[in-house]
DNA sequence: GAATGAATTGACAACGTTGTCTTTGGCGAG
DNA sequence: CTCGCCAAAGACAACGTTGTCAATTCATTC
């Protein structure tokens, strides 16, 4: 009844074993040249493909890379997912994204379900999803390897690829800070996200090398959101002008959108009389008006290197090994880049 | 080995077949209240829960639904899967998403991948993928069910959710033309994408209804990109303001919001110069200053009822019937809804 | 008190691969 | 010439379910 031939046709065809021809398939090395050449040539002659729930039933592993990730970060993960392909695409794998809404739902039970109706061999995490120990916790529970994208807690080096993100805002705070920018004010992005420590650190460090000081008065905590910079930031922006910070530099690129929202309905000239800088150039950041400077990570560089990560640890695993995969240095950091746009300008003088 | 339970573990356990615990796990109705419960009991006590994998090889389904996009639609497929989550769970299935770069490689290829590696017993196509005949081809080739979400084409509506795009659009026009508006420009999105004709039909429709001429000269041809429509918008901005059109209404909110940038570097006032109105009501819509006036599409209505008439096909298809699905009426179409904001207002009289 | 038939339950063979162990064949060393 | 050994290929049993059909149970009917 079935339409596609199977493993048996082939072997049958061939004249040789169903094991040989899993060998074949399996690019074992137990196997002749000639044989080889002999079976390729009746599996495309059949245009034959093996069945991957048998192969995922009698191997015990799927062949699929989950990547989960968490709601709005949808265009983060499609980057990654994009930057990964080739990688695993040659180690035999391939990804399958799922949704997860971190709000309403149980995260984590939401990715248990999914990689365990999935059989994946493997996740990569994302911002916010690296950094939920419940997530991490169910994977190491159902002994699935992952990678962690841009993890905020320290992880291990050889599960993780982590960013300058630290070190990129303290840059970003001495470009303001030479462009006449004395009073910089900083927009904390939500706890549990990636980097939201790492970069407020950086904002910190940057103020330090400049020779400012950290006001807390300058600083306002967020969730990260658009939304959430309009409504907190208000009242740093309310303060009389001799008073009110002459840049403003966003834990990322939604927030910063905020406050120039903000500025636009406050009347308030942008860059002339205040400079908005974000983070992630996300693609908002030129979407909206004047276009945001900020700090773009290497996403697709950072999810070939994920990827790579997580192709060693497989391999490692399952000893099987199909290919030697290029060593690669666990510590390597990716390292980001400051875009400058109209968004910030110099600071001009207060009467 | 194995460190979860087989369905044998359970059987031996409650005194009973592999097959009525089989049976017990897919709501067969020829087993006793009694045994259920029994049985029921024993696989909560043992923590059991059946391999996916081993279900699809035997059972020839997987219980999963596809969800392919393309690329840079990626929230409106996170809208989609969260809208359609809850039918697909009742109804036993689970969703799974995949990026598929239109671009540069073969979109066709790519989702015959997905679907044949995943064997996903049926799939949702958003736009630009619901009106590619090439995929269309290749699910019917491989006989797995599919429901368009808003093609454009004319489909079989049993497989389709259409909307009422047009009549909106006219809607949108009609506002406009009470508010004062007389030229009204039209910016159209990429030909192959969902809904373009459709709504070029309705600002045409809205056009005729308020009595007024279609000009070429005020309809541009973009490609639903943001950049797209700062540059092709150019021309229509240029003219001195006697000429120019005191209203815009954009394809989608990208190219609306494109032509609110040009606005902004033009130097022309929105809206008391110009108003500009999107369709879609994107996250970007109340990012961008002023806020857009636009169209929303219900999408978690639309997602339900695709999810129904997927269901349907299905259950029709297996006949081994879970549940019997509530009928829906295929004609039905989904409502879109004018969502007034900042961006549109009365047309000022020019000197 | 059988005979009838419907409702439950069970036995066994798929499903299409890979894991493990065995067999075969060829070749060099003693 | 024989033994041993290694490379190549094969046999057979997993893997954990569901499909199909046969067997059992139990209430009903004559």
């Amino acid at each position: 009844m079935s339409l596609r031939p199977a493993i048996g046709t082939v072997a049958t065809q061939a004249r040789v074993s169903i094991r040989t021809v899993s060998r074949v398939l399996n690019n074992s090395k137990a196997v002749t040249a000639a044989t080889r050449n002999h079976v390729m040539g009746v599996i495309r002659e059949l245009n034959y493909s093996p069945s991957p729930t048998a192969r995922r039933l009698a191997g015990h592993r799927s062949r699929l890379i989950g990547l989960p990730f968490d709601g709005p970060y949808a265009s983060y993960v499609t980057d990654i997912q994009s930057g990964s392909r080739s990688i695993f695409r040659a180690a035999g794998y391939q990804t399958v994204m799922h949704a997860c809404d971190s709000q309403t739902a149980n995260v984590a039970d939401e990715i248990a379900k999914f990689v365990r109706s999935l059989r994946v061999d493997g996740v990569i995490l994302t911002p916010p999803l690296s950094d939920l120990h419940a997530v991490t916790d169910v994977l190491s529970a159902e002994a699935i390897p992952f990678v962690k994208i841009a993890p905020t807690a320290r992880s291990v080096p050889a599960h993780s690829v982590f960013t300058n993100d630290r070190d990129a805002c303290a840059w970003m705070v001495r470009h303001l800070f030479s462009q006449g920018h004395r009073r910089i004010g900083y927009v904390i992005g939500h706890p549990d996200h990636a980097g939201t420590a790492q970069r407020y650190a950086g904002y910190c460090d940057g103020l330090a090398a400049s020779g400012l000081c950290l006001d807390a008065q300058n600083v306002v905590q967020c969730d990260s959101t658009f939304e959430s910079a309009i409504e907190q930031v208000q009242g740093l922006l309310n303060r009389r002008s001799t008073l009110r910070p002459t840049a403003i530099f966003a834990g990322n690129d939604s927030m910063a959108a905020g406050v120039l929202r903000l500025a636009h309905e406050m009347g308030i000239a942008v860059p002339e009389e205040l400079s908005i800088a974000g983070f992630g150039d996300e693609p908002l950041a030129i979407q909206v008006w004047p276009r945001l400077t900020t700090i773009r990570q290497p996403l697709q560089t950072m999810a070939r290197q994920a990827a790579q990560l997580l192709v060693q640890q497989l391999v490692n695993d399952s000893k099987s090994v199909a290919m030697p995969p290029p060593l690669l240095d666990p510590a390597q950091r990716v390292e980001s880049s400051l875009i400058l746009r109209q968004s910030t300008g110099r600071a001009i003088r207060r009467l």
